[in-house]
DNA sequence: TCTGGGGTCCTAGGACCC
DNA sequence: TCTGGGGTCCTAGGACCC
């Protein structure tokens, strides 16, 4: 193989993903604007003339946030991430439908399937998008993009844009350039006219606090950031992170599409319909904690994991978050055992507070099969104390 | 009327070992 | 009594991504 020949990358990514797979499910909605999120937004109901019965945005009471949304609502102002009764405000009139995660998972293994049979080496990047290396894939970038279209349209019905270029940073602000249904391919060269211009925080890996930390050092745009002194960043952001920056504003990237990595942690968490009290409302913690606790071993039983630090999560009323852990002396996979090492780490937690979250994690994991328990004293099983 | 759930990676201090 | 440096593991928090 020739290592000194240029990569061909490209990032795929689905067009707004979940709201596309209702509409396959719902396509009178088409063209509306419509909002998927809330865990308990309620299903459409079909009355006796067989009309369907949608629930509007303005309807929605609850903590929920907009998972996705169309590009109509998109046009309104409502954004994922943004809270449901927010948005309400926007778009009262829009159509909400809940999260139906199981479908998207079924869609997102199809148009990998469609992707992979036309270029297999393929890094997943979650539900809704991809990196592909093209390096060994004949024929032009063009024809290439195209034909994966094709291939993921005519097995789910859906549209995506696709970004290529010469590594994984610059492919995934490409993909960006031309959504929805589109396609971007850029030349290295290309680089000062069409991505220079973009803003720094295009740059996956640079969020919002990143953003508001260059803002103050007046770099608002990747050219700007490309003409920064490197002293200045590493200055700012430490050595490590003000190279890489330095790096990136100059679109180099050379991390390699990984098609395989081993899970490090799993974890359950949830957030409660109101605020709960450790002393007030104890029985119903208890309740949600073994519950998550039971959940995660579940998941790690499913995926064939065991795993030697438990960790726990908690949102205050405040939004102040906390973590604590536990690392044992060996593996664990049970509920019980996964609950009791909970518990510890709950007890060096100050409960004064309302609790908005709870969550339980399960790092340092390692296949069943190299799983090393270690003997144990028997140990009570349920019910457990939420203290 | 604020702000979900599931992940990864990084940093930094302290313990502990050589 | 005082003085090291390096490496790894554990824990807590935070930034960021989808």
């Amino acid at each position: 193989m020739d290592l000194t020949r240029q990569r061909r990358i490209a990032h795929l990514d689905m067009d707004a993903f979940f709201a596309s797979v209702e509409l396959l499910t719902y396509p009178e909605l088409r063209g509306q604007a419509v909002v998927v999120g809330g865990r308990n937004a309620s299903t459409p109901i079909t009355n006796a003339k067989g009309d369907k019965q949608f629930s509007r945005l303005r309807d929605y009471a609850g903590r929920g946030v907009v998972t996705t949304s169309t590009y109509e609502a998109r046009a309104l102002g409502v954004f994922s991430g943004m809270g449901l009764m927010k948005s309400a405000a926007l778009a009262p009139d829009a159509i909400l439908l809940p999260a139906n995660f199981e479908a998207y998972r079924h869609f997102s293994r199809l148009f990998k399937e469609a992707v992979a049979s036309v270029a297999p080496h393929i890094e997943d990047r979650g539900i809704d998008e991809i990196y592909i290396d093209l390096t060994q894939v004949e024929g032009d970038s063009l024809v290439v993009a195209k034909h994966i279209k094709q291939a993921v349209f005519d097995a789910t019905g859906l549209t995506c844009s696709i970004g290529i270029t010469t590594n994984k940073l610059l492919s995934k602000i490409c993909s960006e350039l031309d959504k929805p249904d589109g396609i971007t391919i850029l030349d290295p060269s290309e680089l000062a006219t069409r991505i220079w211009p973009l803003a720094a925080k295009k740059i996956n890996g640079i969020g919002p606090k990143a953003n508001d930390k260059l803002a103050a050092l007046n770099i608002h745009t990747i050219g700007e950031l490309a003409a920064a002194p490197a002293e200045l960043l590493v200055a700012h952001f430490g050595r490590s992170t003000g190279a890489w920056m330095a790096q990136v504003s100059q679109g180099i990237d050379e991390r390699p599409v990984v098609t395989w990595s081993e899970p490090k942690s799993l974890s359950r968490e949830t957030t409660f319909d109101r605020d709960l009290h450790a002393k007030h409302d104890r029985a119903r913690l208890s309740e949600i904690f073994t519950n998550l606790c039971m959940r995660l071993a579940d998941d790690l039983q499913r995926k064939g994991y065991a795993c030697r630090t438990i960790g726990i999560k908690l949102k205050f009323a405040d939004f102040q978050v906390i973590t604590r852990d536990l690392t044992l002396p060996g593996d664990v996979i049970d509920g019980s055992q996964i609950r009791l090492a909970a518990t510890e780490c709950l007890k060096r937690v100050p409960l004064e507070q309302r609790i908005r979250l709870l969550g339980v994690r399960a790092g340092g994991l390692r296949p069943v099969q190299a799983a090393e328990y270690v003997e144990r004293e028997t140990q009570p099983t349920l019910p457990f104390e939420f203290e």
